[in-house]
DNA sequence: CATGTAATATACCAAGCAGTTAATTAACCA
DNA sequence: TGGTTAATTAACTGCTTGGTATATTACATG
């Protein structure tokens, strides 16, 4: 058992998941046609799998009509995930205004002294 | 090898590693005193375990200083996230006014429901 | 009723993960 | 030099996960 907030996290963390969630952006779909674009490298059971984890979520709730289940987004569990990084959006900016300071120093002309380590930037 | 997402999300999706940023939010921090708190639950090498999760997450960057390794905080990889739920925030308003006009109708009558409970958040 | 379609359940497997204990590296200090 | 502290590595375990093939349930219609 999870907290909410991990469980969330991880259904996120794939690819096909979030393909999924993006599909249904769009509006309802059944299980069939939400596996479409991916039963080339995966059978209908393991999308109903991962349709299940988006479930257990509370990403995506299933209706019934007749042998169909369509499936709909359910964004309440993103608002969580929101409310946590707020407090991280401050850091964000921060590490964007020494990006900013940063670009300038190595713009600047050579008598500028090195910046604080630019600590080698992952992803540039 | 996961994509640069995936790998963010799951890295997130574990108590663990989420209080351990949200230490370092505060400023940089040793291997050990980042481990204190969950000694009680969990030895040394475990942490430095969920650490190099983060780190190759790029989460967290590892400096060092004789025989401490002071982590700090990257929130790089957070802003790829933040862009992700961009799409979504739409969603979120709308259900959020759906909510609004659910509990204008709950609200009416004389049957207030109990909230529905406050679930000890784990990370304010 | 028999058949086709939508979806799930079951049982299984390989790979990965969270955690442990014990050993090891690396730096400082006296 | 030897001892202490900080942190990592290695080797192992149990559990979860992502995927499969196969069987089964549920519904609609000829």
């Amino acid at each position: 058992m999870q907290d909410p907030l991990s469980q969330t996290f991880s259904a996120l963390a794939d690819p096909t998941r979030r393909a999924i969630l993006a599909r249904l952006r769009e509006g309802e779909a059944s299980v069939t046609e939400l596996a479409e674009p991916f039963l080339s490298q995966m059978t209908l059971p393991g999308v109903t799998k991962h349709l299940k984890v988006l479930e257990k979520a509370g990403l995506v709730t299933k209706g019934r009509d007749a042998q169909w289940r369509p499936c709909r987004l359910n964004p309440e569990p993103l608002k969580d995930i929101n409310e946590w990084m707020e407090a991280y959006r401050a850091h964000m900016e921060d590490s964007l205004d020494r990006l900013g300071e940063y670009l300038k120093t190595v713009t600047k002309p050579v008598t500028q002294n090195a910046p604080t380590t630019p600590s080698e930037n992952h992803e540039p």
